[in-house]
DNA sequence: TTCAATGCAAACACTTTGCAGTCGG
DNA sequence: CCGACTGCAAAGTGTTTGCATTGAA
C-alpha cells in the first residue's frame, strides 16, 4: 500500500482503527487513511460532499461512494458519530471516547460551547427507565444568546 | 368548496389556520382540511408518505406534492413543527403552543414517546446561565430500546 | 493468490418544481 | 373572472448498490 502520513497526535484513533480492521478482517487502504486525516485536519462536523470537494481541490481522487462507505465503516467502528442537523445531509464528527458533551449554541453568533452535566444525564436515565426504555444515547442542544451578543443587542437599543 | 368536517376539538387550530390563510391571501381547500384532520386523528409524528398511504386507504385522492406543499405551509404558519430524527425522512407534529415536550425514541421499532421533565428544563436554564447564556430554546432526544423490543431481543437469544 | 476495496454509473428514497387544468373567493 | 391550488410527471438531492477492476495481506 502506498504510504500515507498519519497524524501522530491522534495515536489512540489510529490504533482503534487498526484494531477494528483487524478484528473484522478488513484492509487498510490509502483512501481510508486519507479520509481520517481529513477529519483530523478539519476537526469540525463534516459531510460526504465536503470531503469529496476537499479531495478534489487537493487533486486526490477518492470516489464519493468510497467516502460514504468509509463513513459508515467509521461509524460502526465508533470512531465517528453521526450528527445530522435538520437540513437533508448527514454530518459526522470525530468521536472522542469517554467524553460525552452536549452543545450550547448562540443563535446570534453561532458560537458553540460544549458542556457536561451529570445531573441532567442522570435524570435522562431516570426518565427513560420510567418509560421502560434502556437508554443508549441522547442528544441535547441548548439554544440561546451568549453574554457578548446580549450586550450588543442591549447597546443597539 | 366541498364541505369537509372539522374537528371542533381543535378550534384554536382551525382559527389560527383561517387567520394565516386570510393574512396571506391563500385559499381554503379540501386537501388542506383533510391533511389537518389526518394530523388531528392520528396525533403522532407523521411524514408525507404516511399521509399519502392513509388517504389511499380511505379512497381519497391527494397528491404527494400537495401533501409536501401543505406541510411546508403549515410549518410556516407555525401550526406544525418539523421533527426529523436520524433517518432519512422528515416527520411533523402538531404544534401545541405553550407546551414543550422532549422525545424518547426506540432505536429498534422507531416508536416515539413524548415526555416532559421540569427538573431537566430547570437544569438546562442553570447550565445556560452558568455560561452567560439566556436560553431561548432547546432540543432533547433520548435514544434507547423500548421494553417490547428488549424482550424480543432477549427471546431471540 | 485471494478476497476486500475502489470507482463508476445506475438505482434509490425522499422532496421539490414546472405546467396545464381546476376551483375558491 | 383571477389567481391560487392541485395532480402529474419530470427533475433534484443526498445516499446506496451492482459490477468489473484494483490492490492489500
Amino acid at each position: 500500500m502506498e504510504k500515507v502520513e498519519r497524524s501522530s497526535k491522534y495515536d489512540w484513533f489510529w490504533s482503534s482503527l487498526d484494531n477494528y480492521l483487524e478484528k473484522h478482517q478488513l484492509k487498510q487502504t490509502k483512501q481510508r487513511t486519507q479520509i481520517i486525516e481529513q477529519f483530523i485536519r478539519l476537526d469540525t462536523h463534516i459531510d460526504a460532499e465536503m470531503l469529496y470537494q476537499q479531495f478534489n481541490q487537493e487533486g486526490k481522487k477518492v470516489g464519493l461512494a468510497t467516502i460514504y462507505r468509509t463513513l459508515t465503516l467509521l461509524e460502526q467502528a465508533k470512531l465517528v458519530e453521526q450528527r445530522s442537523f435538520a437540513d437533508g445531509r448527514t454530518l459526522y464528527e470525530l468521536n472522542t471516547p469517554n467524553e460525552h458533551h452536549d452543545h450550547l449554541v448562540c443563535i446570534e453568533c453561532k458560537k458553540v460551547i460544549e458542556f457536561e452535566n451529570q445531573e441532567i444525564e442522570d435524570l435522562q436515565i431516570k426518565v427513560a427507565h420510567n418509560h421502560g426504555f434502556r437508554l443508549t444515547d441522547h442528544r441535547l442542544d441548548l439554544y440561546g444568546v451568549c453574554s457578548s451578543c446580549s450586550s450588543e443587542i442591549d447597546s443597539a437599543n
